[in-house]
DNA sequence: GTGCCTCGAGTTCA
DNA sequence: CTCGAGGCAC
């Protein structure tokens, strides 16, 4: 390493610009994923060679400074803890039929027959909050809510004063992450809102949300006075597997001394598991605790880890619901509200009714044709009658969450009543708002013209998959567009350089002070440096969604590479042929298309988002300002890292979709087609076209005992 | 062309 | 969470 004295200022800057990215790197590595990638000693090297660096040239010092970040806290509340192993929700099925094919597709993934063996587990759904507790040498290290899955937040010390969760448990393997519900009796609740009412604070709707509310509480001494409980029946990292069976596993969780829920039950197949479901239906006025269903799970564990996980739920587990609760009340009005996509979607705003616990008082009408009351959606609707500002209509909360209309009473419409003329003109930019052919959703044309759409872009920009910016959520956005600071992107990363002096007009405005300001000017300079996949996604290009934003970012080195792909896309001609193979004549598009998961219809809109000169030069001025780091790679050490993998023909020990989950967790790109790029063609039974292409051009091809043998033991 | 399977974009309330 | 539709296999 060179003497700083003798750097050049433009070494200096490279350094400067590589530190950046290392320390940047050692920090998640070490804070989120708690597992240090270089030795304190290293990461204190490094630290202080940027510092060293920064002493001799002072001008070099970017905004991003490692340096000001050290020690640096979260503005307030929680710190937050990413889960070693995401904590993901579950798919739902809402009546037998859903079981039933819940197994049916089990077994599809698996290759079994319809008589081999599959056991379930199924218990009671709990109806409280996930929580997980980390373990090291049997001593609770933290405890973590379920946030958005992937990080949560740190509420280890209100989860110790919880009597069900044990400070420390004997015999426990050296890492031990257990994963349940915190909930409140309904005894408990009721207790506690008497006490509440009496001391004047204010009562809890329903047990979850006093759960919650008390698990969240800053002062751990009030979780203390709460009576909250915990029921054991999952797990994350482990450093000893509990067992080779769901069931197994839970009765494990019980010897560590965890409550676990007494109604769980092992199933062979549909009809018990069905069975067992009535059972504990018939039983949930009487458990003194809220349930809001029956989670059944593949018994084998072995099972498990082949079916894996979709993107947001895992293959071997589903959330058999109760039926939802009903209510009816008076639509008042129906409003539209602009996406940011431009989507026209009808909202009615209700006469306020409680539903399961809460007050609603809006509810989704989805579209034109919901409203309409005409075809596939609009059959739902009983008689297939239209919706009117005025009618009568049934409300429940689907996934007794979103709030929805389920049906209306025809004989309750006043006389007055109109059908709705859903408008065709967005009444935000008074573009056109025009509906495609066959597409169900009218889309206003304004694009960035439109305030809505442009206020939404932006409230995308920061959401938590995108920057994700500290104490910048989409009531500030709302705020800062209002006054004229913000317009684009850009300027969020030009707020400190503009008013970071002064801080008078911030400061001026209530609820900011010179210390929430400067959180924030510092939430900001930590996103100057970002992951390639949340910078493509926070574009809010349409069909580029988060899992899409992955995939294109494991497959281009860079943005600039990317964008001039897309460039260069945007000089040939778009094939209109829906095979991915008449693409090849356009060498930049079969670039994109050759990606498996990416189509065309992203494609085109990626190709024309950025070929739009407005839409370009906004991207352009972001990108001025940020550092955006290549793709982790996630499993160097395999053979089939960085490698470009192609499946064909039938695979008989695994499915494709699993044969590309594993690949893909191994740090390969899987693709749709065999092209010069292709490194490995894993061809099964029954292999065509591409296997001779491959031969053709001298692929390495291998079966699928190959491809098996090659990924075996990782 | 048809029928999965997933993803994207919309939605509420505390 | 739900719906519509993109993307891919058959």
């Amino acid at each position: 390493m060179k003497d700083v004295q003798t750097l050049t200022q433009e070494e200096a800057a490279a350094e400067l610009a590589q530190l950046a990215i290392d320390l940047s790197a050692a920090n998640r590595a070490y804070h989120q994923n708690d597992a240090p990638e270089i030795s304190d000693a290293d990461y204190d090297a490094l630290k202080r060679r940027n510092a060293e660096i920064e002493a001799q040239f002072p001008e070099l010092k970017r905004t991003d400074s490692p340096t000001d970040k050290v020690g640096a806290e979260p503005a307030s509340g929680f710190q937050k803890i990413t889960h070693s192993v995401p904590m993901l929700s579950l798919g739902n099925a809402f009546d037998d039929g859903d079981v039933t094919e819940f197994d049916r597709s089990i077994r599809k993934y698996l290759g079994f027959g319809d008589e081999d063996p599959l056991a379930y587990t199924a218990e009671p759904k709990i109806d409280g909050l996930s929580l997980s507790l980390r373990y090291e040498n049997g001593q609770l290290i933290h405890a973590a809510t379920r946030g958005d899955g992937t990080t949560g937040e740190n509420v280890t010390s209100n989860a110790r004063t919880i009597a069900d969760i044990p400070a420390h448990i004997p015999n426990a393997p050296d890492l031990l992450e257990i994963r349940g519900e915190v909930y409140m009796s309904h005894a408990d609740f009721e207790a506690l809102n008497t006490r509440q009412s009496e001391t004047g604070d204010k009562t809890f709707a329903n047990p979850r949300n006093a759960a919650a509310g008390s698990l969240r509480q800053l002062d751990a001494r009030i979780t203390e006075s709460r009576p909250l409980c915990f029921f054991a029946y999952a797990w994350g990292s482990l450093s000893a597997p509990l067992g080779e069976t769901q069931s197994g596993a839970i009765q494990q969780l019980k010897n560590f001394g965890f409550q676990i829920n007494e109604l769980t039950k092992t199933c062979n197949g549909p009809v018990e598991m069905i069975e067992h479901y009535r059972d504990i239906e018939t039983k949930r006025a009487t458990l003194g605790y809220d349930i809001d269903g029956v989670v059944y799970k593949v018994d084998d564990l072995a099972l498990q880890a082949r079916l894996g996980f979709r993107s947001t739920t895992p293959r071997w587990a589903i959330a058999h619901k109760f039926p939802a609760e009903l209510a009816w009340t008076r639509l008042e009005t129906i409003d539209i509200q602009v996406g940011r996509t431009g989507a026209l979607s009808p909202v009615a705003r209700l006469q306020p009714v409680t539903v399961g616990g809460v007050i609603v008082s809006n509810a989704t009408l989805h579209n034109e044709d919901y409203i309409a009351g005409l075809g596939g959606d609009g059959s739902k609707i009983r008689g297939g009658k239209d919706i009117r500002e005025g009618d009568w209509v049934q409300v429940y909360r689907a996934g007794d969450v979103i709030p929805k209309v389920a049906d209306v009473d025809l004989t309750k419409r006043p006389k007055t009543a109109m059908p709705y003329v859903f408008p065709t003109v967005c009444h935000e930019c008074g573009s056109d708002a025009i509906r495609d052919d066959g597409d169900a959703i009218r889309r206003c044309t304004g694009g960035l013209i439109c305030p809505a759409q442009a206020i939404e872009k932006l409230k995308h920009f920061v959401s938590r998959a995108a920057f994700d910016i500290e104490g910048l959520g989409a009531k500030q956005v709302e705020q800062f567009l209002e006054d004229g600071w913000i317009k684009e992107p850009a300027d969020i990363f030009e707020l400190r350089a503009r008013f970071g002096a002064g801080l008078q007009q911030l400061k001026n405005r209530e609820g900011w002070g010179e210390k929430s300001a400067e959180n924030l000017f510092d939430a900001i300079d930590e996103r100057r440096t970002i992951e390639f996949h949340r910078f493509l996604f926070g574009l809010g290009i349409r069909h580029l969604g988060e899992a899409a934003a992955k995939d294109l970012a494991r497959n281009f080195a860079d943005w600039e590479t990317l964008a001039d792909t897309a460039d260069r896309a945007a000089l040939e001609p778009a094939t209109t042929d829906a095979s991915k193979d008449a693409a090849a004549q356009s060498p930049a598009w079969a670039t994109f298309l050759e990606i498996d998961g990416i189509g065309r219809a992203l494609t085109q809109s990626l190709v024309a988002a950025l070929a739009q000169d407005h839409e370009r030069a906004v991207i352009d001025r972001l990108v001025a300002h940020l550092t955006i780091l290549p793709p982790e790679d996630q499993a160097s050490d395999s053979p089939v890292a960085g490698k470009t993998v192609v499946f064909t023909g039938t695979l008989e020990k695994m499915t494709r979709a699993e044969a590309k989950a594993r690949a893909e967790a191994l740090g390969a790109k899987v693709s749709g087609s065999v092209s010069a790029k292709t490194d490995l063609l894993v061809a099964g039974p029954g292999a065509g076209s591409k296997a001779k292409k491959a031969t053709d051009l001298g692929i390495e091809t291998i079966d699928e005992d190959g491809w098996i043998a090659l990924i075996d033991g990782l």
